[in-house]
DNA sequence: AAAAAAG
């Protein structure tokens, strides 16, 4: 982890004293090691040389060894706090259950400090990062606060259940009887327990419920478990070997289909598929209707173990498919290698979409798309009064239950455009049921990055309280615990990413056995090399005959092998005329000497707005950040090598408008959203055009306008000239050296420059 | 190179 600790000793500089703006950049950086004694900055978080390094030095004395007994209860309400509950509640029980409980629970120590220590080194900073936990808590209460719409709705829940809680807690601690009842068995299953229980204690219900809990968690899991697992696990691998053999080899095939299905689609009605399912999928389109259990039965069973065998015959592509099956290892090492080493920008075709003509659903509401009076009133509080082209497009057929792929340009509704219907199928699926606890989740979705899974809850859950459903978050850099406390609990709809997803589904805490809708938003992104399998691995564990969603701003042919293999006749939509290039941003290409790279960036990033720079490497992100800082300019670094609470942390940073530049890796390329970004600047040019529109996608949304400015040097003016055709996006190229009046003018300082 | 589980 040596990266971890560049920034960890780098980062401080952040906190280190400032000699003025003017200083330079070298100068400033030699000084963090030695004058960590320095004079501490302004106190003003708004003030340019605002450096909150006092309370990070108290923080660090207030820590006496003694206290650390309530380290973990704190931290316990930290996690709490970010995924949005606990906010008030943590206050309230954390003196209760840690004094009360510490005693008792000695026992616990040593699962605890695992925990701690697991929390703390995960933040990638080592060592450093438990002491500077302390400063993340308490930065982490405004994130508290980000999130807390959510919260509002557990608020009543709350209201009711804490003081239950509170009964509970003193009685266990104290007992040990009831806990003994209670937890022998359960003890067992969380020795994640011990932190199951907290966090399922930080859930409300679980006072009331722990009658049911124990019985019922019992009954279903031993048995569920046990009977689904062997089969599956048995079949995965199996079908592991399949999969990446048979996408390999299909998409080149199916390549050819496709278009033409893809064209049949408007046609779709009723003529072409028993025309392309001679092609094609002569089974498939027959199941279709009745694919949720005719087909899909047949396909888990029959194709995991015997597949290669079995399909052959049906399909035509499985049997070429599986003889490639060794050498599918090989073409994964050597594929990835290659695009590796050469950053091989792989052009996939275009699926071809049925364009949704924008004035054609000019006058569409929610309500006639079919949602319920509940959904649309909140989609009006999010915003979202009248649907957005790709809205009117996709809610129809996703109530319908069709597997289905949207386009939609950045910043144009995506979440919007799948989540509604989601929850409203959902909710349909439901009627008239009781929502048990610990009933399974039955709608997924999946994103590519933690924060991106975060956005999406903040959008997707206030849509499913308002009809009595609730939604949790998968994702990793945080503690299980509560995860699972809130699956015990009983959660219709799962939002995450896939390595936490995963790891829950293999010890047993989640089972998607019984999700019927499944989300891939970023679809594309999510069938590169390291997301494939991981895909598909966890689309194998959902219901059979589930209903898939493909989302993405780059929707293209490289999402195949995902489609071949578990969607059924899709609907694929796009808005008609809404490319890349049609919107409100203006994009910039510099092209610059590299020595003078630094300079420019500093030049661009010093300006009013907010600014996202992208770089290509963490280490370079953390640099700038650093860089920029030591200039007097508030930026923060979010990238892959910080850990969860920094990077939640820093991008609520830029959001809040605490900061104003926010220096990141391509984790932020995609689907965040930040709303007013009116500058991005790539430090370093995105390899693949899609890259770029992503990264650029993060300006200009809903409507606004913004600039997007790219760096290149001369010898790259080639590749981004190709770059910029694919992505269907025109951009003047312009020499630029430090103090060119064009920076001035991107960083949008003319007016200043005139008066001065 | 980055991201996604921990460790």
């Amino acid at each position: 982890m040596p990266k971890n600790k560049k920034p960890a000793g780098g980062r401080a500089q952040n906190f280190e004293p400032r000699y003025g703006n003017k200083t330079s950049y070298q100068d400033l950086k030699r000084r963090p090691g030695q004058a960590s004694a320095g004079k501490p900055g302004s106190k003003s978080p708004s003030h340019r040389g605002f450096r909150p390094e006092t309370e990070d030095a108290g923080k660090k004395q207030r820590w006496t060894a003694q206290e650390r007994a309530g380290r973990d209860e704190a931290r316990g309400i930290r996690s709490h706090t970010r995924t949005d509950d606990r906010p008030a509640r943590s206050y309230d029980d954390r003196p209760a259950r840690s004094y009360g409980d510490r005693p008792a629970r000695s026992y616990d120590g040593p699962a605890r400090g695992d925990r701690v220590s697991r929390d703390d080194r995960r933040p990638g900073d080592g060592r450093p990062s438990f002491r500077d936990d302390r400063p993340r808590r308490n930065d982490d209460r405004p994130a508290r606060s980000f999130d807390r719409p959510a919260r509002s709705f557990d608020g009543q829940r709350r209201t009711d259940d804490r003081p239950a809680r509170s009964f509970d807690r003193p009685a266990r601690s104290f007992d040990g009887q009831r806990r003994t009842d209670d937890r022998p068995a359960r003890s067992y299953d969380d020795r994640p327990a011990r932190s199951f229980d907290r966090p399922a204690r930080s859930f409300d219900d679980r006072p009331r419920r722990t009658g049911d809990r124990p019985a019922r968690s019992y009954d279903d899991r031993p048995a569920r478990s046990y009977d689904d697992r062997p089969a599956r696990s048995f079949d995965r691998p199996a079908r592991s070997d399949d999969r990446p053999a048979r996408s390999f080899d299909d998409r080149p095939r199916r390549t050819d289909d496709r278009p033409a299905r893809s064209f049949d689609r408007p046609a779709r009605s009723n003529d072409d598929r028993p025309a392309r399912s001679n092609d094609d999928r002569p089974a498939r389109s027959f199941d279709r209707p009745a694919r949720s259990f005719d087909d899909r039965p047949r396909r888990s069973n029959d194709d995991r173990p015997a597949r290669s065998f079995d399909d052959r015959p049906r399909r035509d592509d499985r049997p070429a498919r599986s003889f490639d099956r060794p050498a599918r290892s090989d073409w994964n090492a050597e594929t990835k290698s290659k695009a590796h080493e050469a950053h091989v920008d792989v052009v996939h075709e275009k699926l071809q979409a049925e364009a949704v003509q924008a004035e054609a659903v000019a006058d569409v509401t929610f309500s006639s798309l079919g949602l319920g009076d509940n959904i649309v009133r909140v989609l009006a509080d999010l915003g979202a009064p009248s649907p957005f082209p790709i809205q009117a497009a996709t809610v129809a057929p996703i109530l319908e239950g069709r597997d289905v792929l949207a386009r939609g340009r950045t910043g144009s509704g995506k979440t919007i455009a799948f989540g509604a219907p989601l929850v409203e199928s959902t909710l349909r699926d439901q009627a008239g049921q009781r929502r048990e606890f610990g009933r399974k989740p039955k709608a997924l979705i999946l994103a590519p990055t933690r924060e991106l899974a975060l956005q999406i809850d903040r959008t997707i859950q206030p849509i499913a309280r308002s009809v009595g459903l609730f939604t949790t978050q998968i994702y990793g850099g945080v503690p299980q615990a509560r995860q699972v406390g809130a699956l015990k609990k009983g959660v219709d709809i799962i939002i995450g990413t896939p390595g936490r997803i995963e790891d829950l589904v293999e010890q047993r805490k989640l089972d998607l056995s019984e999700v019927r809708i499944v989300v891939l938003d970023e679809a594309d992104h999510m069938s590169e090399l390291g997301f494939l399998e991981p895909m598909q691995r966890i689309l194998r564990l959902v219901q059979d005959g589930a209903q898939k969603l493909l989302f993405s701003a780059t929707l293209d042919r490289e999402v195949a092998a995902l489609v071949d293999e578990f969607l059924v006749d899709p609907a694929v939509y796009e808005v008609a005329g809404e490319d890349q290039d049609s919107g409100t941003i203006d994009h910039r290409v510099l092209v610059i000497d590299h020595r003078d790279k630094a300079d420019i960036l500093s030049s661009l990033v010093d300006r009013d707005g907010k600014t996202l720079v992208f770089a290509r490497t963490r280490a370079y992100a953390e640099m700038l950040a650093e860089q920029f800082d030591d200039l007097g300019i508030n930026a923060v670094a979010l990238h892959g090598d910080l850990n969860q609470a920094k990077r939640t942390r820093n991008l609520e940073r830029l959001t809040s408008g605490r900061v104003s530049v926010l220096v990141a890796t391509d984790v932020a390329a995609r689907g965040i959203h930040v709303d007013d970004i009116d500058l991005v600047i790539q430090a370093d040019p995105p390899d693949e055009y899609k890259t770029y529109m992503h990264r650029s996608g993060r300006t200009g949304r809903a409507g606004r306008s913004g600039t997007v400015v790219t760096l290149i040097t001369r010898q790259r003016r080639r590749k981004m000239t190709e770059m910029l055709e694919r992505a269907e996006i025109d951009a003047p190229f312009q020499d630029a050296r430090p103090g060119d009046d064009v920076l001035e003018e991107i960083a949008g300082r003319q007016l200043a420059n005139v008066d001065a």
